[in-house]
RNA sequence: GACCCUAUCAUCUAGUGGUUAGGAUACAACCCUCUCAAGGUUGGUACACGGGUUCGAAUCCCGUUAGGGUCGCCA
């Protein structure tokens, strides 16, 4: 058996992590098997739609390289794959299900049911729809359908029977029929609910593999009621654990966390939140946790996903974005970081070199910002930087070196390339009979400013090239006095 | 409230009756070092609780607690 597996996102506009996750697994457990994955657009909901949404799934699909084999924008053997163009197969199929008394009709109208349920509420009752609608013939429901009149159909559920399902992860669940809700299928807007579209596509696209959110867990029966009414074969249920922001709550665009496409626009990088939520619920049983693409199909099983939820952690994600920056060639990091120093440089300066500094020390690209703003401005110090203990410097020393720094630095041949500037200041410890950080921590001091930079004096005086250098070295040996 | 699900370091997790409970992130220390990173070495921290079953339970069973989910003409 051909493994199909689908991934159906009500479009929103944005991609949140949770789904991602989803999408992710449901290509890896196809493509583990040489199977297909489907693309289906599920909205039925006509009041939450949103202009272009469609157009971020296909975007985001494609930048994280979950490949499908069939959708709405590439067509395949079983289309329409949006749902709302689908809706006779929708109308046909519930008639038919109430033919088969899996269903029926309902003439209850959502005001209706609203009051029932604030009166009951008003009570103190649990609220219990008692359905009457159940009990209509159906010549007299088919009649009053024929008048004209609102409807909506409703699945019709055995209280006396129980229903188990097997799912891959979760095992066999078995519930009571009588703690299921006879939901609606069919809205009267004629538009099919999640619960009934569900069911019918995943069929009629013969899809084997069904991957979801846990929150589907418990209406598994009712679908499975469903599959049985109509005499078809029930796919095989992978549900996965959420993914949470902390113990209580589920990670969300509502809750104001990250979606996809905001940590692409921190500077996290693809592959690297693909990684990351890979192995968030999934675990490959190696020790290995840098994985290409390619090492996801070739691994991914099902018995290593996790039946408990994983809260996201931004710190390891932090940390799997740095090693694939790292990882990069030089060439590639510098053409991730020229946005950043567009952004953030207007000095003319030596940006491949400056990527070659950059590359080990960050982890999220917008990191870079930070890294390089006191190139085009020098920051206000205290003179107390000039105190490190460790560094074993102070003012004194300070004072000392600065000129000697700025005589050595007219000659411009320190200017030519990192090593040369190197060279020329290494002279200046054993010249003075001093340690390397004594000389070396006040002109990183005089040239940046900062109590941390990426790279030394080294890299600073080169970078900011002479003339920078010169008059920032001037401006320190006033300052110190 | 009813029903379903879950429970190993701070976090992601390994573990399927016998382990000094392993790895990774984070944290700390040290080494390296012109600061910061990177790299290297080392370290501390966990089986929610209570009962069983068993010669022996993180592992099996029951309960408790805690948390999550579902109960929409949302998906």
């Amino acid at each position: 058996m051909t493994i199909r597996s689908r991934f159906a996102p009500s479009p929103t506009g944005y991609m949140h992590i949770g789904n991602l996750r989803t999408a992710l697994y449901e290509y890896l457990i196809a493509k583990n098997a040489g199977g297909s994955f489907i693309l289906r657009i599920e909205d039925t909901d006509q009041e939450r739609f949103v202009e272009g949404a469609v157009d971020v799934v296909y975007e985001t699909l494609k930048d994280v390289g979950l490949i499908h084999d069939e959708g709405p924008d590439k067509g395949g053997a079983f289309g329409p794959y949006i749902q709302s163009e689908r809706l006779p197969l929708y109308k046909e199929y519930a008639d038919k299900l109430v033919d088969l008394k899996g269903a029926h009709y309902c003439f209850c109208s959502a005001e209706e049911l609203e009051e029932k349920k604030q009166a009951a509420e008003k009570q103190g009752k649990a609220f219990k729809f008692d359905d009457p609608c159940k009990h209509l013939s159906l010549e007299e429901a088919r009649e009053r359908i024929k008048n004209g009149e609102k409807y909506t159909v409703r699945q019709t559920i055995d209280p006396f029977k129980k229903t188990t399902f097997i799912d891959e992860v979760y095992g066999r669940i078995t519930v009571e029929n009588k703690t299921l809700d006879e939901g609606i299928l069919l809205k009267s807007d004629g538009y099919p609910t999640y619960n009934f579209a569900n069911v019918i596509d995943d069929h009629l696209m013969n899809i084997t593999h069904v991957i979801r959110g846990n929150e589907y867990l418990s209406s598994t029966p009712k679908y499975n009621l469903m599959y049985e009414a109509f005499g078809w074969n029930i796919p095989t249920y992978i549900h996965l654990p959420p993914i949470m922001k902390d113990a209580h709550n589920k990670l969300s665009k509502r809750n104001g966390d990250a979606s996809f496409q905001d940590l692409k626009a921190k500077g996290y990088l693809t592959e690297a939140i693909v990684n990351y939520i890979a192995l968030l619920g999934w675990n490959p049983k190696t020790e290995q946790e840098i994985f290409s693409m390619e090492e996801l199909i070739k691994n991914f099983n099902i018995q290593g996903i996790n039946k408990a939820p994983a809260i996201f952690d931004i710190e390891k994600l932090k940390w799997i974005n740095g090693v694939y920056i790292r990882n990069m060639s030089l060439e590639d990091f510098h053409k991730k970081a020229l946005p950043y120093y567009e952004k953030a440089i207007k000095r003319k300066l030596d940006l491949e070199t400056l990527s070659k500094v950059l590359q080990p020390r960050v982890n999220v690209l917008s990191e870079i910002i930070d890294l390089v703003d006191f190139f085009d401005e020098m920051p206000d110090y205290d003179l107390e930087m000039y105190c490190h203990k460790k560094m074993k410097t102070d003012l004194d020393i300070t004072r000392k070196v600065l000129p000697v720094a700025l005589e050595l630095l007219q000659d411009k041949k320190a200017f030519e390339s990192l090593e040369a500037m190197h060279e020329a200041l290494m002279t200046l410890p054993e010249k003075m009979g001093l340690k390397n950080g004594q000389v070396l921590w006040p002109i990183r001091t005089a040239l940046t400013g900062k109590q941390f930079t990426a790279g030394g004096a080294t890299e600073a005086a080169y970078l900011l090239g002479q003339e920078e250098t010169l008059a920032r070295l001037k401006k320190a040996i006033e300052k110190v006095g």
